[in-house]
DNA sequence: CGAAATATTGAGACCAATCAAAAACAGTGG
DNA sequence: CCACTGTTTTTGATTGGTCTCAATATTTCG
């Protein structure tokens, strides 16, 4: 079963032998979770959301059978896949070669991106549901360090972010802090 | 334009500030590198040849335009990207989650693979064209520990690899190693 | 054979993990 | 509104994996 996330956030990840975790996804409003199934139906990874969540379902088979009978489907399960693969290996990048700063200002950023994308940031501040936690498992930092880390951007004047609440003054000055 | 690599070994990387690089892939020979250009026409990554390369090239925007026109060619896009998908979504994991050790035994098992199912390995040994240099810029290490590593999973009997010669005694094994 | 690239080894430094404890916060029922 | 509970965040101290630097050995190749 496919889901097209109406509200709310999910995350996609895999846990490890010793009971960490690793998020590959965030999956917001807007999102489909998750394409990678029509190819990998026995999922290695697990789905679930961090917040209620409203989500309008699609049969797995009929959106299979339809990609190969529609080509418009096709094509833009295509496009949409190749995009995910150029953003995704910017991530590899930076979880091989950049800094937990970088690192964590990056996902920020790419986050703030998204949520302003949907229309649901405004004046440079959104919501943001997640945990350090969730933060750590995503850019492969432990929550500790992710704490400390926020700490200097916070200081730096790059984010704020209390109460789930992401105020970023300036996008560019903190893009500019992942290179 | 696009290359069908037919001989020959090619990565594609980004170069980071300080001058270190990240390989986020490895072609071999069958590859068709890269598809990503139908999508991003401005690389932000290079591709660049790893020895003496025979490809057979194609012009992008012929295939482009086929892909919207050809639903068996968009379809197969579409096929191949999401696997691909599933493959780096895999090493986003051992970037942010697993050691040193674990993400080369990984890299040397998929290497192998991919070998194998184009038939270019035998009795578990294969050719494998890259320096040590190579290993830690796809695994995020230094070359140094790149050394020191292998020099583990030979200990272990688990690798050979001596003048860009890789053998595999036993390849569930190595496998094991990477959870 | 000689030169360049690659691999190996050792010592020391550093980034980030872990462990542990306290503080702040959010949600619950009274 | 408050006490109670569990979660999340913060802080400090210590440990450990991996990097960097530097020197030497080995391999590759013209």
């Amino acid at each position: 079963m496919l889901l097209l996330i109406v509200e709310g956030w999910a995350a996609r990840y895999s846990t490890m032998p010793d009971g960490s975790r690793h998020i590959s996804h965030f999956y917001l409003p807007g999102d489909i979770c998750d394409l990678g199934w029509l190819v990998a139906p026995l999922a290695r990874q697990t789905i679930s959301a961090l917040t209620p969540i409203k989500a309008l379902a699609m049969d797995r088979e009929v959106l299979q059978q339809g990609m190969g009978e529609d080509p418009a489907l096709a094509h833009s399960v295509a496009v949409h896949s190749l995009h995910q693969l150029e953003s995704q290996t910017e991530w590899m990048v930076s979880l091989g070669r950049r800094s937990a700063a970088q690192r964590l200002a990056q996902l920020l950023h790419d986050l703030y991106r998204r949520i302003e994308g949907k229309g649901r940031a405004h004046h440079g501040a959104c919501a943001l549901p997640l945990s350090q936690q969730h933060l750590a498992d995503f850019t492969g930092m432990s929550a500790v360090h992710v704490c400390r880390t926020l700490r200097q951007l916070k200081d730096l004047r790059l984010i704020d972010l209390r109460r789930r609440q992401l105020t970023i003054p300036d996008l560019s000055e903190l893009d500019a802090q992942t290179r």
